[in-house]
DNA sequence: CGCAATTCAATTGCGCACAACTTATCTGGT
DNA sequence: ACCAGATAAGTTGTGCGCAATTGAATTGCG
């Protein structure tokens, strides 16, 4: 019956692909969602967003990112500074240690893929499923 | 960036999907992981795995499942007897009411795996799919 | 038999996730 | 200009998830 369960399947491959980074994300003292984080970041490049913008990306609320926030600026990845427009809005910025860690992590990506034992055209089939999932969903909710 | 990467699929999908479970799951007071263990009790039918057994067919940890029976026990649906054969193990078992809850919940899977708009075909490709990269990672830490 | 190593469950500590609430700021209608 | 409602971020509280530790019970080796 467990093993029937799509939903299992899928929080179990979650949390399996989750160690697969600890020990990785381990060496630069990064935890995974403080690695998606930066990834927005990264992404982002000049202009940065605000807390609420990297929760719509990471669909996250501000619960769960102004306490990682707080550590990855404790950690001097990040700034956190009030908008002068619209002193609501917190933006979060990199700083010079937060832009130089991209390219020490530019293989970290490989190294987890590797270690799904999936092949590229099935890791890209993979993610399309997932990300279609993901959608159906979110569109649900908003009616 | 974000969006190419396969594990964050999992990881949003994995939650999107705890995100349908968990209005229905609240109508019997159970959170998700409270709902697997009791599947698996449910599996078993009438010998009570230990804790460490859950743990095995959950791949989770004491840490995590000690807590959670503790709640389940609450419920009133659970209860937790050493073993006599050997005082280490606790046993778990089903009360009336843990039995009975089966029934009512016939119809949880159907409800959630709707919500995915995938078919049949599909889920259960995707449900094989994730089951082997899960084994993959997991074959791999055992060397 | 004796005792070191192992196993099992529980506990502690930390970091997410998320609901509910709070506080501060802004917006729009009058 | 005023103020009701909306919006943004932060806080609180609960429940995982996992590493590390603890303490009790068992096993196995000499």
């Amino acid at each position: 019956m467990l093993r029937d369960q799509v939903c299992f399947a899928l929080y179990a491959a979650s949390r399996a692909l989750t160690d697969v980074y600890r020990p990785i994300l381990d060496e630069f003292g990064l935890t995974y969602p403080q690695y998606l984080v930066l990834l927005v970041l990264w992404e982002r490049g000049d202009d940065p967003p605000t807390v609420s913008e990297l929760g719509t990306a990471l669909r996250l609320d501000s619960g769960t990112l102004s306490p990682l926030l707080k550590r990855l600026a404790a950690a001097g990845l990040v700034v956190r500074t009030r908008s002068a427009l619209d002193e609501r809005r917190v933006e979060v910025g990199l700083t010079a240690d937060g832009v130089a860690l991209r390219q020490r992590m530019t293989d970290v990506p490989l190294r987890v893929a590797c270690s799904t034992g999936l092949d590229e055209a099935e890791l890209v089939a993979l993610r399309d499923t997932l990300t279609r999932v993901t959608e159906t969903i979110h569109r649900q909710k908003e009616q």
